[in-house]
DNA sequence: GACCAGGCACATC
DNA sequence: GATGTGCATGGT
């Protein structure tokens, strides 16, 4: 399976490039996003981070790093409006409100440990009420550089189709798959991830793959 | 108007 | 453990 993943990601990486992601100028822009982004498209996502942005529940600039305490003390009213172009607003502000808590109990004035393992922090982060498997490790992997891979219906679908894996494969099985079978390497799995979400939005989007599928030959 | 978009929690069987 | 449902906006 190694050599298979190899060949998937040498196959994008050559075809699309480096993707650089998490799009995100801090951390906390990039938590913000994994959790408004749930079920959601980007572009509607971006139009909620600007609204953020103009209230500074998002810092723009390196001197207020973070603004999870002015988040935690706002009314959810005002989250709500804020964030309604990003869908599922009320969810949403209860969930941003959860995890504000969670940083700054964990995160906040270098309370993160400097070497936090993977198995030290995920099950934290999973236990805050609309942090699911694929926002914490989409939260860990871009925001904290830690070493975990991101599943979504993407990669299941084309893992499925490409590489033959069951299509009922549950979330944490797919996700030890790549990370028994690649190196340890958080920027090769930063990449990865963010080429499978670019290969799906291009050619891979239905339930079939188009003829301009750059996987077909695989 | 139908369908989809970088999910998750909770109820029920 | 598997399945169903509510959550909600905006683009195609």
């Amino acid at each position: 399976m190694t050599d298979k993943l190899l060949a998937i990601y040498n196959t994008l990486y050559k075809h699309y490039g480096p993707q650089y992601w998490w799009p995100g100028e801090s951390p906390w822009e990039i938590c913000v996003g994994a959790i408004l982004t749930q079920n959601t498209n980007w572009r509607n996502v971006e139009k909620a981070i600007i609204n953020l942005k103009k209230s500074n529940f998002i810092s723009t600039t390196s001197k207020t790093p973070d603004c999870s305490i002015r988040l935690l003390n706002a009314d959810n009213s005002v989250i709500e409006k804020l964030i309604r172009p990003s869908g599922y607003y009320r969810m949403k502000t209860k969930t941003l409100k959860n995890f504000a808590l969670w940083w700054s109990n964990n995160v906040s004035e270098q309370k993160l440990k400097e070497n936090p393992t993977i198995n030290e922090i995920r099950p934290s982060l999973l236990s805050v009420n609309g942090i699911g498997p694929e926002t914490a490790d989409s939260i860990l992997l871009y925001a904290f550089n830690l070493p975990t891979f991101v599943i979504d219906a993407y990669t299941k679908r084309i893992m499925t189709r490409h590489a033959q894996t069951d299509l009922n494969i549950k979330y944490n099985d797919l996700r030890e798959l790549f990370m028994k079978n690649l190196p340890n390497n958080p920027n090769l799995f930063k990449e990865f991830h963010a080429l499978f979400v670019q290969l799906a939005k291009e050619s891979c989007l239905k339930n079939k793959c188009t003829h301009s599928c750059v996987l077909r030959c695989l």
